[in-house]
DNA sequence: TTGAAAGCGTTACCAG
DNA sequence: CTGGTAACGCTTTCAA
């Protein structure tokens, strides 16, 4: 492959006007900038990469790491669509995205400091796990980069976005208490999702309750890992523990599919005898039936924010902005098929705003 | 951040005999060595990836280009249990993955020259693409490295690997046929995932047909972009069209769920009235309910043997291995909830094959 | 407006 | 078994 030299020498210039010309300098006549252009287009010259990043101390490649592993990552709509909006902001910039999905915290963790201390990023996408607080205070001292999904220990100002999940809780928690349920289980986040400093979203469907001087049900709490396994079994549950339960609100969309699952198993229809709440709504699955009425997320959002705020931070390196305030999302709440409350002329009225297929 | 001289200095070394510690090589004295890996250790010290990869003239990158938008990639669980199937294989080697998933074949072409010739990958995987033929021709002539999901043209030997969709075609149009099936409706490939060399599913019902001696319904033929909109679609202008349907043939699970979709809003049973056999078999939406019968059409094994074969390619850059040889891969049926003919009998039998969730 | 030469942090050839 | 030194391909300071 043809180096600089090779077209600083067809060019008869030196390599640095060559370089001048690829990277748009404007002190280069245009008769040079000519001759220039030719010899990179007849030799089919791509200036190296690898040298590039070397030499500028900048890879253009960012990291996302995510403690997961790959069975959920990529087969939870929730945490794709946090990715599809990394990838979105990135696609539009200069920057390659470099997602990994290792099975723990600790592999996590290791392979954070792999990335960036081996200089294969520029910045992290760092989601916040168990064990995260000393490496972010590490790469706060070094000046090392990151962007926190969600916070990594309480007093985090900076560097994170995370989704408001409580207040989340709050709305479609109000939202099925308007349609007349009092008797609703609901299926929160498990541990690993919270930590290190995330608050539940059963945080808000407690703060609705205590506002409508209504006593909250704890017998019907319980804590899902976002699978459509674990919203099976806790609707299995709630069925055999409250005969008077009238709704069901699952903090992620695929739990709700699977309370679905049970509900139909039963004879029960969602939406009719029992009401369903999901907790992302997520295009991946917002066309199946039936139309499940959700608090959207916002998850979309909080991937993008991430990589643009990263993005902003990186491209700014060395200037002012030294730290971007952390962020918070708040969802919305969207109604479907699957809410239609205990009231006829609720569900009338409600009809009136369901979307269109 | 410490460079190997520093390492070097500290430990009282070459800088050499610090890259033969770190690379492991066999020729370094116990005491040297442990003086080294002090030093590594006291100054924190990480080879620079970079460096590295100029001096070696590899990234230990590799590209994975698909063609049709972040849109559509981050929300059909086909694609993405294909990036899983690579992903998996690449989180077990020595090599990230870069995704890139521009909305046109002629961006996607641009996309693939860049990280190819710029040297930010060692290797691509490609998705086969309209006007994909000269690049790959290019690349063989050049030794640039790619394994490509499908054929980039007809008489490609080397150096892909497909899902046999013929094959998947006939398997489940010749079960739906000893269900009792005999107007089927078939969702196949819309013709951009077919391009340039690829055949149809339609191919192999259309001889499942043959070979049993009957009448293939061609006007129950249509094709689609493996969306849950265009099942809906399909299925609605089959029944519509043809008073006698009894099962419906889709490429793609999400097609499979518009079609349940469709018939249940008209008060269809999925796998009573009407029988569907889904495309993929996506652990994704296994287990939402109704259990999807379906082709298990290998999508991850298909990421995965591209990623597999194509590092096993890098991995012995130099030595004896070329080219692969081209691979097909070929699905396996099976039988959930929405499959049961057209005979009472037939449902006792097969229910006993039944999954349990 | 242009160029010579140093340097980014490795690796590796060739000596010793 | 170890070390000096020249690459890898680019950017950039400084001088012309």
């Amino acid at each position: 492959m043809a180096t600089i030299y090779d077209v600083a020498s067809k060019a008869a210039v030196s390599p640095k006007t060559v370089s001048r010309v690829i990277n748009c300098c404007p002190s280069v006549k245009e008769d040079t900038k000519r001759r220039v252009l030719e010899a990179i287009k007849e030799l089919d010259y791509h200036p190296n990469a690898v040298a590039k990043s070397l030499k500028r101390q900048k890879t253009n490649n960012i990291g996302y790491v995510i403690p997961y592993g790959s069975d959920f990552v990529f087969h939870d709509p929730g945490q794709l669509e946090q990715i599809k909006g990394a990838n979105d902001v990135l696609a539009a910039s200069d920057y390659n995205l470099i997602i990994s999905v290792p099975k723990t915290s600790n592999e996590a963790l290791h392979e954070v400091n792999r990335l960036l201390k081996h200089k294969n990023v520029d910045g992290m996408i760092l989601y916040a796990m168990g064990g995260v607080e000393p490496l972010a205070r590490e790469f706060e001292d070094k000046g090392l980069r990151y962007i926190s999904l969600g916070k990594c220990y309480p007093e985090q100002k900076y560097n994170f976005v995370e989704v408001d999940a409580p207040y989340g809780g709050y709305l479609g928690t109000k939202y099925l208490l308007d349609l007349g349920h009092r008797m609703i289980g609901f299926v929160g986040e498990a541990s690993q999702f919270l930590e290190p400093a995330k608050e539940s979203m059963i945080t808000g469907c407690i703060r609705a309750y205590d506002e409508a001087g209504l006593k909250f049900p704890n017998h019907l709490v319980t804590h899902g890992d976002y699978s459509v396994e674990c919203g099976y079994y806790a609707a299995q549950s709630f069925l055999a523990k409250e005969p008077n339960l009238t709704a069901i609100f699952c903090s992620s969309d695929p739990m709700a599919w699977g309370v679905v699952r049970a509900l139909r198993e039963r004879g029960i229809t969602p939406g009719k005898e029992i009401d369903v709440l999901a907790g992302d709504d997520l295009p991946l699955t917002r066309n199946l039936e039936p139309g499940m009425s959700a608090i959207n997320s916002k998850l979309y959002d909080l991937g993008m924010m991430a990589a643009s705020m990263l993005v902003e931070y990186l491209d700014n390196e060395g200037k002012i902005i030294t730290d971007v305030p952390g962020r918070y999302l708040q969802g919305e709440l969207v109604i479907r098929q699957t809410t239609n409350g205990l009231l006829v002329s609720n569900t009338n009225r409600l009809s009136l705003r369901r979307e269109k297929f």
